[in-house]
DNA sequence: GGTCAACGAATGTCCAGGACAATTAACGGA
DNA sequence: TCCGTTAATTGTCCTGGACATTCGTTGACC
């Protein structure tokens, strides 16, 4: 490798391409096999070099791959159209929305992401801010961040954000939910919580809306951050005695994996030792795994901490 | 894909080792193909299964190429005479850090890192925040913080730590340093600095520091945390009229990976918006980019952003 | 008519082994 | 001793094949 393709800057080479659009480097050559796109030339020494126009294109294709569609019915399509069908793809998605536009905050949902698509992050940062302190950190949860999680997902999805607006959002979430949990007194009572994500999710802001909600209940909580292989999870609820084990599973999971992962972890922990599901993931609802508890919602914690602690009373 | 490897905790298979070691799938096999090692065995479908101290082994081989060593001349080496060489490989590039064990608060390094081996969360987080308090965030930084990155990942490398006890580790340093940089106050002076990684690079720890730097010596500091993808930095940085886009590049990531990225940043960027290079990798003391500012150094930053002032007097 | 199992198409990842550019080491002459 | 040339080393890319997994559809059975 070198830098041929930065000398051009209208072409790239397959590291390049799998760098800028998420595609492996086999994903790019298998469909360029079996569907005739992308279609790179070739430098001197036979190896492939993409158009600048041809890479766009792959980054809209990657994006209608997260959306569900497969890309031997999209592949073909002209860029225009892909970008047509990001955008209807992402409103079906927003329909379940009506119960957050039937809370009094919701007008103001709308009014920080602005903030967001207009790069005011110093503003939305405030706006924010403002708000935790106004509702509460238990409101602000439930009435602001869970539902602007869902908008800004939407609004990804619909072609209507960049990445790195996501990214920003992302950030400034939760550098402000970090700092709130943080200011949460620990009481530390039961029960123990152990949290985490399985490897393949990377996605944090859900665990800590989870953090959140648990510390405000006053349970003893220990994050592990993101991406947790399941046999450390293993290791990890050992070492802390964790008589839960949270995780969170975004929408973008396989479902296998999902299944795999819970499979795995409730047979290997032991009985005594609970563990709870929440997040976005379909397949949490549609096939709920046996001897776990699966959180449909966020307001569920509450639910299921009073439940474990009247099965479990202090000693 | 699906839960082989996890049914087993004591085998990877070459996905998992890519991600663990850094080694590419390509790389694992052609070792494989010339020097005999890794042998992984296989499974039912003929793919390689990974025994997980081959893994270990492939991780101190790996820090040994980082190092400068040729896989040929080291890979038959049994693995603790690859830990040894390691180590002193390590002493030496430990020369800078005469400094830090002169420092009064060398001592408590390994406290500190006893306690996360000892699984004592709520001590550690306890004595670093004392300890935050005590020295104040930039010699917390500087003598705390980016020592004991050191020190975990030696650790690491070394096997001495777990999974989950590297991840507490991380998640206890990133509350602590989130809540910290929240806390400065902003005066919002120049320059702008845009902070994030490449898409290969989950590390924010590096991030953290360096904008905690930043932000104490009052430059306008927006974080778009890690894996943000090359085309979306260039869009960030011109949204936010960066002055400087500052990238963090850890130990793990691919040479080839790190050059491509910052060349092309640098081509498609204005020429007045300096790059600032920081990090462990390599790559960077050995053959640093043309027209990139290269901070070798955590206090780097300092000198950096006076340059810097000098030659941009505010109007 | 609705449910579910079975089959086939679609799709991503892995494999083998060859090739070669780029880098590093070895060598030999000034 | 220094420097230019040659040889060995090493990572990445290539082709084309295989197959596990997932998705969609058809048909049988309740």
């Amino acid at each position: 490798m070198n830098d041929r393709n930065l000398s051009s800057p209208l072409t790239r080479n397959i590291a390049a391409v799998e760098r800028d659009t998420g595609l492996t480097k086999d994903t790019l050559r298998v469909w360029e096999r079996r569907y005739g796109f992308p279609s790179p030339g070739r430098d001197a020494f036979g190896e492939r070099i993409y158009p600048i126009d041809q890479v766009d294109k792959l980054r809209t294709l990657r994006r209608l791959m997260d959306a569900g569609h497969r890309p031997g019915k999209v592949i073909h399509l002209p860029i225009d159209q892909l970008q047509a069908l990001a955008a209807e793809t992402a409103s079906l998605s927003a329909a379940p929305r009506s119960l957050a536009e039937a809370n009094s905050e919701h007008d103001n949902l709308e009014r920080y992401l602005n903030m967001v698509r207009a790069h005011q992050i110093d503003e939305f940062r405030r706006a924010l801010s403002q708000a935790q302190l106004r509702l509460g950190m238990e409101r602000f949860v439930l009435e602001i961040v869970a539902p602007m999680n869902r908008l800004v997902g939407d609004a990804w999805a619909r072609g209507e954000f960049e990445i790195f607006e996501e990214h920003l959002y992302t950030e400034s979430m939760q550098v402000l939910m970090r700092s709130a949990v943080a200011a949460i007194p620990q009481p530390a009572q039961t029960p123990r919580v152990l949290l985490t994500t399985i490897p393949q999710e990377s996605h944090g802001l859900g665990l800590l809306m989870a953090e959140a909600l648990l510390a405000l209940e006053g349970c003893r909580c220990v994050s592990l951050g993101v991406q947790t292989p399941v046999w450390d999870i293993l290791r990890a609820a050992d070492a802390h005695q964790a008589d839960v084990v949270a995780l969170s599973f975004s929408a973008v999971l396989n479902p296998n994996q999902v299944l795999d992962a819970l499979g795995e972890l409730r047979a290997k922990l032991s009985p005594a030792t609970e563990i709870w599901a929440g997040g976005n993931a379909p397949i949490l609802r549609r096939r709920p795994p046996a001897d776990i508890k699966v959180l449909a919602d966020l307001r569920d914690i509450a639910t299921q901490i009073r439940r474990w602690r009247e099965a479990h009373p202090e000693p």
